[in-house]
DNA sequence: TTGCAGCTCGGGCAAATTTCCCAAGCCGGA
DNA sequence: TCCGGCTTGGGAAATTTGCCCGAGCTGCAA
C-alpha cells in the first residue's frame, strides 16, 4: 500500500479542470516529497483511482458538477476509513467547511491560500493531523461562537421546509401544502438557518444540494 | 515594446488564487515559447501590471472579487486598446461569453478545457485571432439558435449581482464588494427577481445554478 | 409516577428587508 | 438631438426577519 511513505507522500488529484490539475501537479512535484500518484475530474472516478493508488492524501475540490464532493468524502471514507482527505476549494463558507469535515475531510484549504500552506497542510494530513487554512480557521472560530451545527442537527419538520423551501416554494406555498400557519413556517425558516449557520436564503438552499436534499 | 514577440510570447496572468496562478505558470513556461512576465490578484492591479510590462497576451479569470473582471477588460482595453485578453474562467454561461466579448475580450477558453487547448489559444491570440475553446463554441452555437435563456434579459451588472447573491453572499458584502449602496443592490436584486419572474431567492438560486452561473 | 427534554406549533413586536415608484446621469443608436 | 436602456440611489408602505415567548405533545428515564 503506502510504502511511498517513507520516501514521500503520494497524492491523488481530483478536480474537474485538467489545466488547474496539471498546475497543481507541478506546484507539488516541485517539493520534492510529494508526488501526484493520479488524477480524477469527478466524484465518481475518485474512489476508482483511490482504490487503484491507495493515497496518502487525496486532495479534492468540492465544487464540482454531478456528484456532491460532499459525497466522494463520504464515498471514499465509508470504504477507507484510513483515507486522509483534504480539501482544496475557493468557497469558505462555514456550514460547507463542517458537512465537510462531519463528511471524514482531515482538512480544509481554500485556493486563496499561500502555495506553502496548501503544501503544508497536504504535510500535515498526511502524519495524521487536521488542517485548515487560517481563513477557515477564522471563520469556524467565528460561526462557532454564534451557531450551532450542521444539517443533520435538524428535525424532521425542518428537513422537510428545507426541501421544500430550496426546491421554490414560497413560505404560503410550504404552509398550505403542510397544514401549517405561516407563521410557523417563517419560525421554521430562521431556526433552521440559526442551526445551519446559514447566513442568507441563498446559502440555505446551497447547503440543501450539497447534502443532497434537493437536486438542481 | 512587445520585442519579445520574436523570441516568445508574454503573458500578464490575473487570478486571484496564488496557487492557481503558480500552476499556471508552470504549464505555460514549460512550452518554451510562453514567459510570464507578471501576475495579478485583482481588476485592480491588473491594469498597473499591464502598462508596466506590457506583455502580448493578458490571461484573465473573470471570476474574481471585488471588480468585476469585465471592467478589467474594458479599462486594459480602453488604455490599450491593441492588447489581447484571453478570459479563462471555469464559468460557460453564454452570456459571459457574449458580455466578454463585447468589452473586448479577445478569446474564451473555460478550464474544462485540455492544457493544450489553452495554449493554443494563447499563441491565437497572440497572433491577433480570435480564440475560443470548443465548449464555448457549442454553447454560442446553441444559444444562437434557442430563444435565449432568462438570464439574457440580465444587464451585465445584474449578472455579476446574481452570481455574488447565489454564491451566498450578503446584499452588505456585494455591496462592499462591488462599492455600491445597500440600496443599490437590493433595487438589483429585486429587479433581477422581476426581470427573470423568480417569485423567491431560492428559486434565483435554482435559475442561476441551472444556467450555469454559480456551481453548487 | 413525576419530571425532564425535545419536537411541533404559533403569537408578539421591533428591526430589517422587500416591493414598488421615481429621478438623474451616462452612453449608444436612430 | 432625442429616445431608450443601464446604472445608481432615494422614499415609503408592506412584508418578512430576528428573536423572544408559551403550550401541547411525545418519549424516556429516574
Amino acid at each position: 500500500m503506502s510504502e511511498v511513505a517513507a520516501t514521500g507522500i503520494s497524492v491523488l488529484l481530483v478536480d474537474d479542470h485538467p489545466i488547474v490539475r496539471q498546475g497543481y501537479r507541478r506546484v507539488l512535484e516541485s517539493q520534492g516529497d510529494l508526488h501526484v500518484v493520479a488524477e480524477a475530474d469527478n466524484a465518481a472516478d475518485a474512489y476508482g483511482a483511490f482504490k487503484a493508488h491507495d493515497p496518502d492524501v487525496v486532495l479534492l475540490d468540492i465544487s464540482m458538477p454531478g456528484a456532491s464532493g460532499l459525497e466522494a468524502i463520504r464515498n471514499i471514507r465509508a470504504r477507507s476509513p484510513r483515507a486522509r482527505i483534504l480539501v482544496f476549494t475557493m468557497h469558505n463558507e462555514a456550514v460547507l467547511v463542517k458537512a465537510a469535515f462531519g463528511a471524514g475531510a482531515s482538512g480544509f484549504v481554500t485556493k486563496s491560500s499561500e502555495p506553502s500552506a496548501v503544501v503544508g497542510a497536504i504535510r500535515a494530513v498526511a502524519r495524521g493531523e487536521r488542517a485548515m487554512s487560517d481563513d477557515i480557521a477564522h471563520i469556524l472560530a467565528e460561526d462557532s461562537l454564534s451557531a450551532g451545527s450542521a444539517l443533520d442537527q435538524l428535525g424532521e419538520r425542518e428537513i422537510e421546509i428545507l426541501r421544500q423551501f430550496a426546491g421554490g416554494a414560497t413560505t404560503e406555498q410550504i404552509a398550505a401544502h403542510l397544514n401549517l400557519s405561516v407563521k410557523t413556517v417563517q419560525n421554521y425558516h430562521y431556526l433552521i438557518k440559526t442551526k445551519t449557520g446559514a447566513r442568507t436564503d441563498a446559502q440555505l438552499v446551497r447547503l440543501a444540494a450539497t447534502c443532497g436534499l434537493t437536486r438542481i
